[in-house]
DNA sequence: CACCAGGCAAGTA
DNA sequence: TACTTGCATGGT
């Protein structure tokens, strides 16, 4: 099984490159986009980061300083605006009465811990909690969303009630914990799910991995 | 025009 | 435990 993950991550490094992931200056950025990007296109989280930065609202500090209209208004264009905004607060209030503001404390230390603490913030779950630890903490754990379960279905590895739990699982397991490989990893499914392995208009015929051997047998999860 | 996008929590049975 | 639904904007 490792050897067929390893293939498939160098057949997609060597299609796309590294991809140098996350699309952010800070680790508090990142944090507000982990959140402001579920189940929304990137394109639209963009924007309402283009717009706290020009309100310079992109540290703990200053955005906690804006009124919860103030808020909503800079990321309406990530949609589900008014859930997000409570979502971004909820993360700003913990960050406050637990870290002092800290983040990088917040993400530091046991990481089941550290996770656990994160998924008792109202408004973070599995992936956002773990793309919070991975791309803004450096820390080693994998991210499943989905492109990767897209991806992972379409080459047979996992079948359609796999949880999120069983896909990571099958990452962790099988590969060393290496935050850099995990980071890069997890961008490359982005980058294969975005270009070829699509809903719609799926270009399986140009895709990296159509010459994958088959899948190992006994690995579904 | 319909459909999709880097989820999550709350409600129901 | 296992489904279903609401949330909202912007690109294709």
């Amino acid at each position: 099984m490792r050897a067929h993950l390893e293939t498939i991550y160098r057949l997609l490094l060597e299609h796309f490159g590294h991809q140098d992931w996350w699309p952010g200056d800070t680790p508090f950025e990142i944090a507000v986009g982990a959140i402001l990007t579920q189940n929304t296109s990137w394109n639209n989280v963009a924007q309402a980061i283009d717009n706290l930065k020009s309100a310079e609202a992109l540290t703990p500090e200053t955005m906690t300083r804006l009124s919860p209209g103030e808020l909503e208004e800079l990321i309406r264009p990530s949609g589900f605006f008014r859930i997000k905004q409570k979502r971004l607060r909820n993360f700003l209030i913990y960050l406050e009465d637990t870290w002092n503001g800290d983040l990088s404390a917040a993400l530091d230390g046991d990481l089941p811990a550290a996770r656990d603490r994160l998924l008792g913030v109202s408004g973070i779950g599995p992936e956002t909690a773990d793309s919070i630890l991975l791309y803004a903490g450096g820390r080693p754990i994998f991210v499943v969303d989905a492109y990767t379960k897209r991806v992972f279905a379409r080459h047979d590895l996992v079948d359609d009630t796999a949880s999120y739990h069983d896909i990571q699982d099958l990452f962790m397991a099988h590969l060393p914990h290496d935050p850099a490989l995990f980071n890069d990893f997890h961008a490359q499914f982005v980058a294969v799910g975005k270009t070829y392995c699509r809903p719609k208009n799926p270009r399986c015929a140009e895709c990296p991995l159509g010459g994958l051997p088959p899948a190992p047998k006994g690995i579904k999860a």
